[in-house]
DNA sequence: GTCTATACACCGATAGAC
DNA sequence: GTCTATCGGTGTATAGAC
């Protein structure tokens, strides 16, 4: 009928708006600051004004929400991808998933404030946006399962020893490799700990 | 001299309003957040006018940096008190160096992340506060140094750990204590990839 | 539905009177 | 030093044009 493709085209262009939105946003923080984003200056790039802008979203934290939401998602397909091509001994494994992890989260500043920082006061990821970051934690448990972790103990130190060389990189080194160079002895490390076998020479 | 006498009276009656007016500023941040700190709020909490801290402060820039000085010093205390009383044992060293990190980052939110994340937008620690912090981490490698840790590289795996671990704690399970609970194996970890002796029985 | 114009309450910062 | 008054900025709400 020709209401319901009326109906789809309308939705399609409400669609890219939306996400034409959200990549003037991307650039507004990538210039200027996550945090320095501001409503007008997003409206300006898109040929809106500020309040326009709300017809699209709900509010400013709604947009953050959405970059954040889009910034789980994104990484979730990098790592399903990666997820395909695993090798088979478990501390390459390691080691994939540590670098993968590391080189997203020190590509982007913003995209890893908003993603595992704290850094937008007030802000909180919806329910339903949490539900992309779950999604790709549930991920890395059954590929961590596969080679034999799965103590939540274990996962947990794991996360906090690479993001904690990830901070470190964005907060002490930021575009270098001081601490990109210690990703390989930090997984051995875990990996002895854990007493994982060695690898086959 | 009268003269001296009295400038000497103004001079402590600044510092004093100084020290109020940043004892104001730390009580709206662990009550609304770090960066809903206004000076507004600030301000009527000493019986001021907002523009009057401008007679104290420059910006509320400096008034950030002066709390960022203020977090690092009180850790200079708290580190210079431990150090004098360090167990003979590497590993025990290591241990009370962690756990004291870890306490100090985990009980007070918003001084946690001026200390040590950059959630305030532009803010920049001026070189004269940062000269405290880099204080403490001189203390810090002393102390590495006296049970033979002296790599750069060794120093920096061991804080993005233990930093690793405190912000997981914030991140995942504030008030918790999932991440303090690993606290003790991520160092036998690191002592082991170290070749630490193990401890005396 | 989509956008604009206008308005409001708040912010940090400044100027000038006292 | 501290005040009042004010400036340009912000996020956000709403009324109304098309």
């Amino acid at each position: 009928m020709l209401g319901e493709a009326t109906a789809d085209w309308q939705s399609k262009r409400r669609e890219a708006a939306r996400r034409e939105i959200l990549a003037a946003a991307w650039a507004v923080a990538r210039e200027n600051g996550l945090g320095a984003l501001t409503l007008r200056e997003v409206a300006a790039r898109v040929g809106m004004r500020a309040p326009s802008l709300y017809s699209h979203f709900a509010s400013k934290h709604a947009i953050y929400d959405a970059m954040y939401c889009q910034a789980w998602a994104e990484y979730d397909r990098a790592a399903e991808a990666a997820v395909r091509h695993l090798p088979a001994e478990p501390r390459r494994v390691l080691r994939e998933i540590a670098r993968q992890y590391f080189e997203f989260a020190t590509a982007d500043m913003p995209r890893h404030q908003l993603m595992d920082l704290r850094t937008i006061p007030d802000f909180t990821p919806s329910d339903e946006s949490y539900a992309s970051a779950v999604r790709v934690y549930d991920c890395f448990r059954t590929v961590m399962a596969s080679i034999g972790i799965t103590a939540d103990e274990d996962l947990d130190l794991f996360v906090a020893l690479i993001g904690g060389l990830a901070d470190s990189q964005w907060a002490n080194d930021p575009g270098g490799d001081r601490y990109a160079r210690l990703l390989d002895r930090a997984v051995d490390m875990y990996a002895d700990a854990l007493h994982l076998p060695q690898e086959e020479p």
